[in-house]
DNA sequence: AATGAAGGCAACCGCAGAAGG
DNA sequence: GCCTTCTGCGGTTGCCTTCAT
């Protein structure tokens, strides 16, 4: 396995630094610089291994560390870098002047994170929680009754009985073959996501100039338009196709209910979430820049407050609130 | 006021990769 | 090209503080 722990060797102290030994290095540093981690503690006489200098270094004494809390720009940052780069903290860190990658680690993993699960979202891949199983049933049933609706039964019983049924519910069963269709777009998307990401020659760049693309230095989000990356490439698919099968074969105008087809649009493929908006302070975001979405108003300051990402996808609706 | 639980954060550990001989 | 040493990174741990009962 690895080598032996540097901090084992001759009793070196481990533990909480005293202010004594926060002065000896830091005027140690400030006068001859680091140099050699690994002779720093001799020669700055301190009984601490180098690495233990080295990180009370650069995450508490360097002198251009920016302490409080996070803004609010620094937490979208945050979320937009994590969403294209993972776990990368030191790069993320890169992207916040004055904050240590540890700081950024220990924000995510004690805010973020769990205000991400808490909306419903896998922190790790910023997507809607897959967990299909919890819905299977009713997707059984949903596709069963697009299969029916889609093959159009001849025998006069049939259309008698579906007749009824549609007459009843019809726009209902279109909205459902619309959130079926939107269900299989969503899984389609988080596979391509594992594909390119496993794919993928120099994620971290193809990363970086996808995280350009989706949230520009004016702070202004562009519009959801096909990004390719390289390996593999953003997925854009819509409902536009399945919705207008589902409402010409019903031959009832009413079931064109309207919708901005647009709206129906999911991305996937290493894309990121809009903006978060904490639940507790919903209506209360300013919204930087990249708070703005095409279709999506998940975090915009519309006034309505919602735990759910794309609101005014199925409002209030179980069906999304339980899959989610 | 006492106590236990939860949250937040600093620091440690082990690994991987770069650098140097 | 191989080996050793050093540095940096990400995951994890454990202590301290705050909050709830």
């Amino acid at each position: 396995m690895g080598r032996s722990p540097c901090c084992d060797e001759s009793g070196l102290k481990k533990g909480p630094w005293t202010p004594e030994e926060d002065e000896k290095l830091l005027q140690y540093i400030q006068k001859n610089g680091h140099g050699s981690w690994r002779t720093l503690p001799r020669l700055a006489g301190l009984n601490r291994c180098g690495k233990s200098c080295r990180l009370r270094w650069t995450n508490y004494l360097r002198p251009d560390i920016k302490r409080g809390k996070f803004s609010q720009e620094e937490e979208q940052t945050i979320l937009h870098l994590h969403s294209v780069l993972g776990n990368k903290w030191s790069a993320i860190a890169t992207h916040l002047p004055g904050r240590t990658d540890n700081e950024i680690k220990n924000f995510w993993n004690t805010h973020l994170k769990k205000r991400l699960i808490q909306m419903g979202f896998d922190p790790m891949t910023h997507r809607p929680r897959t967990d299909f199983f919890a819905a299977l049933p009713q997707l059984i049933a949903l596709a069963a009754l697009r299969d029916q609706l889609a093959a159009g039964d001849p025998s006069p019983a049939a259309n008698a009985q579906l007749h009824a049924a549609t007459d009843f519910a019809g726009v209902d069963v279109a909205i459902q073959a619309a959130k079926l269709q939107y269900l299989q777009c969503l899984l389609q998307s988080a596979a391509t996501t594992i594909a390119s990401t496993a794919a993928a020659p120099d994620a971290e760049a193809a990363a970086m100039a996808l995280a350009g693309d989706l949230c520009s230095p004016e702070g202004t989000r562009d519009s959801v338009a096909p990004v390719s990356m390289a390996g593999g490439q953003l997925l854009s698919c819509t409902f536009t196709d399945q919705v207008a099968a589902v409402s010409s074969e019903e031959g009832n105008q009413e079931l064109s209910f309207g919708v901005d087809v647009d709206m129906f649009a999911c991305h996937g493929g290493g894309g990121s979430l809009p903006p978060l908006t904490d639940v507790s302070d919903a209506g209360n975001n300013p919204g930087d820049g990249c708070s703005a979405t095409t279709s999506s108003s998940f975090g915009v300051g519309g006034g309505e407050s919602s735990p759910l990402p794309w609101p005014e996808f199925f409002p209030d609706d179980p069906f999304i609130t339980d899959f989610l």
